[in-house]
DNA sequence: GCTATAAATTGACAGTGTCAATTTTATTCG
DNA sequence: CGAATAAAATTGACACTGTCAATTTATAGC
C-alpha cells in the first residue's frame, strides 16, 4: 500500500502523462509544455519537476509510453498471425500504418530528435524491442540465403516510416494520393513483396 | 538603384535569412527564433516583423530558400546525367541522400509541419518542382506499361525520405548501420532497382 | 522641401522553462 | 504513538520568447 495513494493526486506521474497525451493529440508537441501539463493535471506549475526534470524528460517519458502502446498492439496481432514470415512482417507494418493515420501527432513525436532523448536507456529498449519484431522475421526469411538482412530491414523500415511521415506532412496531398482511389499502404506492401520475390524469399 | 541600399542593413530580409540559416545549422530549428535572428543580424528584436510576420513565416521563408538550393543542385546534376531514366532518378535521390547527410538540420526543417507552412503557395511551388523532377522520369519509365506511376513515385519518395530521416534520428545506429561497412544508400538504390526490374522497366 | 509611406526602434504584455526557498505531506524509526 | 527524515508540492522569481502598439527614423514622390 506504499504506492497506491500518497499525495493530493495519487500518483501524479501517471496523471501528468495522461494530460500530456491529451495535449499532444489536440495541439501537437508544441502544446505539451510543463506548465500546460501541470495546469491540466490541476497542480502547480513546478510540481512536474519531481517526476520529470526537464521538458525533454517529460516528452521522452511520453514517447516511451507511446512505444509501449505500439509494442502491445504488435504483440497482440502477431499472436493471431500465421507462421508465414512475410505475413507476419506485413502485419507489423500495418500496425504502424494505422497508428500513423490514427494518431499523427503521436507518431510524429516518436521521431523528434530535439524534444525526445533517443539515447537514454528507456528509449533504446523500446526501440530495440519494436525493431527486433521486424528484424527477427526478416532473419527467418533470409536464413541461409545470400542476402543481407540489415539491408532488407532498413529498406522496409525506411519505406514504412517515410510514407507515414510524408503522408502526415501532406506531401502526397493534391499530388499522388488524391488522383486514384487505390489503397496506398497496401500498394506499398505489395511493392515491397516484389523485393522479397526477387530475392527468392 | 532603388533597391541596392536603403536602410541600415541594405536588404534586411536576406540578412535575416542568412542569420537564420547559420542558427539552424548550429542549433536546429529550435535555435532560430525571431529575437535570436534579429540579434545575429544586428537589428532590434522587432525589426523582422516587417519582412516576416510570424516566426512560422520566417521558418517557412527559410525552408523555401533551402528547397531552392536543392532544386538548383538537382538541375545541375541532371544536366550532366545520361538519358537513362533510371540513372536520372537515382541521381536525384543521391542529391537528397547527400543533402540529408551533410545538412541534417536543414533537411529536418523541410518536413516540420508545425513550424513551416506547407500549404502556402511559395512552398507548394517548390515542392511541386522537386517532386516533378522524379515523377516525370518515372512517367517516362512506365509509359505504356500497366504500372501506376504514382505508386512507384510514392514508394521511392517514401524509402528515400524514410532512410534519411531515420538516419538523422539515429534509428540505425548501433543496430544495422554499424555492423557492416556497406554503403547503405547505394544498397537501397540497388534494392529499388529490383522493383524496376520486376515491372520490366 | 514637404509629405506620405515604409522600415526600424522601443516598450510592454503574456507566456514559457527552470531554479531556489518554502511549506505540506508521507514514511520511517525510536 | 510521536519525532525525525525524506519526498512531494507550492510559491516566487529570473531570463527568455513571440507578438503587438506606439514611436522614431529613413526613403521616395510630388
Amino acid at each position: 500500500m506504499a504506492k497506491a495513494k500518497q499525495f493530493h493526486h495519487g500518483d501524479l506521474k501517471r496523471a501528468l502523462l495522461d494530460a500530456a497525451l491529451e495535449l499532444l493529440d489536440e495541439q501537437g508537441d508544441s502544446g505539451v509544455g510543463i506548465r500546460a501539463v501541470a495546469r491540466k493535471a490541476g497542480v502547480s506549475h513546478a510540481a512536474p519537476v519531481n517526476h520529470f526534470r526537464d521538458r525533454r524528460a517529460l516528452l521522452t517519458g511520453l514517447a516511451v509510453t507511446l512505444f509501449d502502446d505500439i509494442q502491445a498492439d504488435i504483440s497482440k496481432r502477431l499472436e493471431r498471425a500465421s507462421d508465414d514470415p512475410v505475413a507476419r512482417i506485413e502485419s507489423v507494418v500495418r500496425c504502424f500504418f494505422e497508428y500513423g493515420a490514427n494518431h499523427p501527432h503521436r507518431y510524429a513525436l516518436l521521431w523528434r530528435n530535439d524534444v525526445v532523448d533517443h539515447e537514454c536507456d528507456e528509449m533504446r529498449i523500446r526501440e530495440d524491442a519494436v525493431y527486433d519484431h521486424i528484424c527477427d522475421e526478416i532473419d527467418r526469411l533470409v536464413a541461409g540465403r545470400n542476402v543481407d538482412k540489415h539491408t532488407v530491414a532498413i529498406g522496409l523500415w525506411s519505406m514504412m516510416h517515410g510514407y507515414i511521415d510524408l503522408k502526415i506532412v501532406g506531401m502526397f496531398e493534391d499530388r499522388a494520393d488524391s488522383t486514384t482511389g487505390e489503397d496506398r499502404p497496401e500498394a506499398l506492401l505489395k511493392m515491397f513483396r516484389t523485393i522479397f520475390d526477387h530475392y527468392g524469399l
